[in-house]
DNA sequence: AGCTAACAGTTGAATTTGTAACTAACAAGG
DNA sequence: CCTTGTTAGTTACAAATTCAACTGTTAGCT
């Protein structure tokens, strides 16, 4: 008699939101370790520093889209990495309710030593695939991420 | 003049570890309303119940060590379920410090409803790709999940 | 102009997580 | 026995996250 306790037809590190979680834990925290102890950020922080380092000055609203974070993690972020002058607030003149964040040339450095650092990291974290295998995996995660 | 705020060779979305958070996110969103919404459970606590309910009677340290949960962690899970009774808890005879956990009747029937559930999202967000890109995204995933 | 709704962003309280110190139980050497 | 060290699990406190309500600003309608 078969227990379901037993159950071999479905392991739980072939669940895909399961597995994608390990993976992305797994792959995050050596990065992390180095944003956190080089700067001391969080990982919002680094990843509202990339986006303005990356595709150049934006509001928080469209930090918060395009990364799907909630608006409250991006101003905190962006309070902190303000208030460590790695980013400036310009409110728009037209319109006062938003506010262009941009790199200062502290924020630009942080962003290009930590982005050097990325690039290597995942230049390792690929190498251990093909080309065709690591391609075919960026766009399925891509495909997976939906909207994001 | 080519700002670095114009760089393309490097995109956010390309970077592995964010794109696989994303992917994680993403995909585990869906699955958390219904195990959150029908048994008020949090995401250590739905993982505990599958460690049980998949392979069985044993430890909190064990869950940790299979799952890369701390023990902090998977100790506040095994509270709460066992509060509501999803599961019992019961010390080793031979080395008190050991506590055995299993699932309880209900215990059982929640991880059957959401096993089955869990499988036919698992399904369906697999559909979208052919078999063989799916087996190959689960290696690879595995393999950056590294030793977990 | 004046009213209402929508929007960008912030704040505060409640939850959840992480860190470190803790208890209780056992093991090994003297 | 009686230290000393280790292990399984818990707890206390600080940090981070979430949710809801909030401010200040603009747009659209009348």
């Amino acid at each position: 008699m078969m227990r379901d306790t037993c159950d071999e037809t479905f392991e739980l590190a072939d669940f895909l939101p399961y597995l994608l979680n390990q993976a992305a834990e797994a792959s995050g925290q050596e990065f992390q370790t180095i944003y956190k102890g080089r700067y001391g950020m969080l990982r919002t922080e680094w990843r509202v520093l990339f986006h303005l380092g990356i595709y150049g000055k934006m509001t928080a609203k469209e930090i918060g889209e395009r990364a799907a974070i909630h608006k409250t993690k991006v101003s905190r972020a962006v309070q902190k990495l303000a208030s460590r002058r790695f980013i400036t607030r310009e409110r728009h003149a037209a319109d006062r309710r938003f506010e262009y964040l941009d790199l200062t040339t502290a924020g630009r450095a942080a962003y290009r030593d930590l982005h050097e650092v990325a690039r290597q990291y995942d230049a390792r974290l690929t190498s251990q695939f093909s080309a065709e295998e690591t391609a075919l995996l960026r766009v399925m995660l891509k495909r997976l991420a939906g909207g994001r």
